[in-house]
DNA sequence: GAATTGTTTGAAATCGATTTCATCATGTAT
DNA sequence: ATACATGATGAAATCGATTTCAAACAATTC
């Protein structure tokens, strides 16, 4: 194996100079030596080497997706979005998974840095608005799903938390609730914030006092909504709703009611976000807020393409798209007979 | 940005040469020379290019993991097995989703060709044996995670399908079920013709005479699960119990029950394959196969990177490993308290 | 048919690291 | 103090493609 460029030459009785030209049919080429040099590389079964070709033409046509944690099937429709726009364009798509670790998506970032990828797509990144401005401004091409920040070059596209937990908070009044616990996520994160502001409007928009013993922390994982739950019950407070900041948190409040004994939605409605496939699978099943996860995921791909090739045309870098609440049986009193 | 070894040489007062020799660690430096390459390394912010750090070594300390599809649970522990040993080895690991496409994992193998990455990991791929042996025949690096084949370079790892199955069906007949019907995946995959195999077996050894009618194929989706159930159904056939070949079209076993008005388990039993993360939590929680995912990437990994250094003294190369009935409701007519 | 223009092609430089080989400095043995 | 072995360093070759520049060739015009 390992037939190399001079090979094909060699075969093809051209020069190598001529084999590349045929290859990045950047450069005019007769039909017949195109086609003598199609056939050598047919017949050698010829694989241009990627680290030279990267190494000539300064870039790899290669693009990566860190995402937290891979586990979670909200960041694959994502990530596909991506991926289809990626090979539109020509680019390859690497996938790596942080693992929930913070240095982990810095050493992913070093691929950056080493020129092995064009540009980097952040998903629910842990990294601090500083860390991602200076990645930056070096010159490094990075994008931003579920995140926004202040600064020119970096495209960025999310949802407006504000306003989805509005419609949950409303939702939840609606159905005659008027006690609604929130369950936040990790701190760090902007979205842990962005709801809570979402639900503490809405609280006053129904003149509802909010009481701080209202809210507790789940670290967007099942785990830390079981043990959020336990602790909120423990205490015993008065309360007939929870809004989880997301279906996983929401996941460990079913549990934790299965063992409080508590019936869901007769004693407690309970309402995530994320649309994650398994809260319409769960009993009952799960009220959240849905995302249009892979058209963030296309868009964001695609913008952040623009930018790389200077096409600086596309002047809109921020984008706040919709959701939609997706009512289902854990949060009315009536449950429905089919379900989506 | 883009500081290249010459930049940091001259800093540093050294040749390049010395420069990668403190890189690489491997040739003796003085400490006091090393510092002051450290200290311009430090202070210059550089970053080794890979490309031509790649095409000068002919490695690239990387290995990908082709999925089928990144939407299921069921690889993703797998793959974190196969990243952690990675990563213990220095080795950086990046992930393909082949979308279920097999152009699309033949496309990912192009990164083999092109050196891009050193070897690759195939997740039940769709590739058939003569494709696989044709790469592995041209030198390069491949192991196969639920799939064997008859190939002295490739390692393999993979569950005992006709074993487990057996233990469904005996567990099924246990439960008093004699007419048991199975759901196969797609006919290419090795995976639905062994579960097959070990489905017919156990038949047999419980004389119970085997029906062409009791076998339908649901493609390992959950449309499909659905589909062929309907079939089933409408065919009129009478049966007590489902074995599904994985969870997924378990999943759509259940949607179908659900709109023929047939009670799980009391009217009919379901088992899936795979432990997915789901089965869990459906309502009758789902009897189902557990496979030591994490592991079986585990190892996997490790022979492979063994391979790739050529270590040959770790002669054994096929895996089959264990896996367990993890029995829920779905198929127990005394229904758990608690489940797992 | 000669002069001019435009198109194909090849030789050689280049991308940025690693590695071989020769050189130089240092320490040890006589 | 001299000879020799050892260790640290630098100059230059190398990995395999792309690209610039100039030369060769073909096509067009007068």
């Amino acid at each position: 194996m390992d037939i190399k460029i001079i090979d094909v030459a060699a075969k093809a009785g051209v020069s190598p100079a001529t084999v590349s030209r045929v290859l990045t049919q950047n450069a005019a080429v007769t039909p017949k030596t195109k086609d003598k040099v199609m056939r050598a590389i047919e017949q050698l079964g010829y694989h241009p080497n990627a680290a030279a070709k990267n190494l000539r033409s300064q870039r790899s046509m290669t693009i990566c997706v860190i995402v937290p944690d891979i586990n979670n099937a909200y960041f694959s429709e994502i990530i596909k979005g991506i991926e289809n726009m990626a090979y539109a364009n020509k680019y390859k798509v690497i996938i790596c998974d942080a693992q929930n670790q913070k240095e982990r998506e810095l050493e992913y970032l070093n691929l950056l840095m080493d020129r092995t990828i064009d540009g980097a797509i952040l998903i629910a990144t842990q990294l601090n608005d500083e860390q991602i401005r200076q990645i930056s401004d070096k010159g490094y091409h990075i994008g931003l799903v579920g995140r926004y920040i202040e600064h020119e070059r970096i495209p960025c596209i999310y949802t407006d938390n504000v306003k989805f937990s509005r419609e949950v908070i409303h939702h939840l009044v609606e159905q005659g609730h008027r006690r609604i616990v929130f369950l936040s996520g990790y701190a760090e994160a902007i979205d842990s914030y962005e709801r809570l502001e979402g639900y503490l409007k809405a609280l006053s928009e129904h003149q509802i006092p909010f009481r701080p013993e209202w809210i507790d922390n789940g670290n967007f994982d099942e785990p830390g909504g079981y043990e959020a739950m336990k602790r909120l019950f423990d205490k015993k407070i008065e309360f007939t709703a929870v809004y989880a900041a997301n279906d996983e948190m929401a996941l460990g409040v079913y549990k934790a009611c299965a063992e409080y004994n508590i019936r869901i939605p007769e004693q407690l409605a309970v309402v995530g976000v994320d649309n994650n496939r398994i809260s319409k699978y769960v009993t009952p099943s799960l009220t959240t807020v849905n995302q249009p996860k892979y058209a963030m995921g296309a868009i964001l791909a695609e913008k952040l393409l623009d930018q790389m090739n200077g096409n600086v045309f596309s002047e809109k870098r921020v984008f706040k798209v919709d959701s939609e609440l997706i009512i289902r049986q854990s949060s009315s009193s009536l449950t429905p007979t089919t379900t989506t």
